[in-house]
DNA sequence: TAATACAGTACTGGTTAAGTCCTATATAAA
DNA sequence: TTTATATAGGACTTAACCAGTACTGTATTA
C-alpha cells in the first residue's frame, strides 16, 4: 500500500489549485468548490498549511488563503510535514525513535532507515509547480536515473 | 506519514532472517523465536510469501520453509507486492483507477502516478542482500544520487 | 497411525484517521 | 458602531482498516 494520508493527499491538490493564481486571496469556500472536497475538510487542511506558513491567511469578510511563497519554491515533502503529525518514514521505526522493543537486534532498520531518508530526499526536489504541471514529459528518463542507484547502498 | 503496512515491514524481517542462511529449512515457530515476533503473525506472512513464490514450504513434519531464490534476486518491492492486496501508490489514485470522483479532473494525479513510479523503481533495485546488510556506508552518496533528479519531471 | 507443520478462511478487537461541529476572534463594509 | 463574513482552534463522532486469533483441513515423516 505505501499510502500518504488522505489529508496530506488533498493539500497537494488544495495547494496546486492555489499555485494558479499564487497570491490571488481566495476563500475556503471558493477552493471547496474548486476542487470538489467539502468545506470543512478543506478548512482543515488549510488550517494546517497556515499553522506551517505554507500558506498565508486573512481573516474577516473579504478573506482567505493565499501562497505564502511561489510554487517554484514549495515542496511536495513540506506539504507532507505540515499536515502530518509525525515525521516520515516508510516503516514506525524509521521515523519514531522507540517505537519498537526489537530495534537494537532489528537487521534491517538501518536500511530502511535510508531507504526513506532517499524518499524524502525526493518529494524534497518535486516542487509544487511541477506536481501542477499539465502533462510533464521525459519522466522515464527521470524514471530511470532512479534506476542507477548502484551506490545507494552498496558500500 | 506515508507507511507500507506492518505485515509487510515484518515480511522484511522475517526474509531477511530467512536470507541468513536462504536455503535451510525452518520451521514458522522457529523463525518467531529468532526474529522476537508471535507464530501467528509469522505465520501469516509466511503463507502469502509462499503463495507469492518468494519462498517454498515443506508440510509436514520436519518441514518449514526456505527462500526461493537467493537474496541478490529477491528485490524489496517483490516482498512488499506479494503481502499487500493492493499495489503500491503514494496516493489511492495512484494505484487503483476508479478510485476517485475527479480522476478526470484532478490536476496532480497524474503526478503522483510518476512519483510513485518513481519510488517503485527504487524498491526494485533494492534488494533483500542489501536490506540486511549490517552497515551499509555511502549512503550519503546514494541520497545524493536521487537529489540530482532535474530531469525526472522538468523535461 | 500418530504427531508435526503448513494451507486457507473467517472472525474479532483495537487503533487510527477522516470528517463534522462548535465557539472564539478578526476584518470589512454599511 | 454594528453586522456580516471568514478564519482559528479544539473537541468530538464515526468509520474504515489492519493486526492478531482461532479453527478446520491437508500433507509428510517417523
Amino acid at each position: 500500500m505505501l499510502r500518504i494520508s488522505k489529508l496530506a493527499d488533498y493539500a497537494t491538490v488544495v495547494m496546486a489549485f492555489m499555485g494558479q493564481a499564487p497570491f490571488e486571496l481566495r476563500s475556503a469556500q471558493e477552493i471547496a468548490t474548486a476542487v470538489g472536497l467539502e468545506l470543512p475538510t478543506v478548512s482543515k487542511v488549510l488550517k494546517r498549511l497556515a499553522r506551517g506558513r505554507l500558506v498565508v491567511s486573512q481573516r474577516g469578510a473579504k478573506g482567505g488563503y493565499r501562497l505564502a511563497r511561489v510554487p517554484g519554491e514549495i515542496s511536495v515533502a513540506e506539504i507532507i510535514d505540515v499536515i502530518e503529525d509525525y515525521p516520515m518514514g516508510l516503516t514506525e521505526c524509521s521515523s519514531v525513535a522507540g517505537s519498537c522493543a526489537r530495534e537494537s537486534a532489528c537487521a534491517v532498520r538501518a536500511n530502511w532507515q535510508r531507504i526513506s531518508a532517499m524518499l524524502r530526499a525526493t518529494l524534497q526536489e518535486v516542487t509544487l509547480e511541477e506536481l501542477a504541471r499539465p502533462l510533464p514529459q521525459a519522466v522515464d528518463a527521470g524514471s530511470e536515473h532512479f534506476h542507477s542507484r548502484e551506490v545507494a547502498m552498496s558500500g
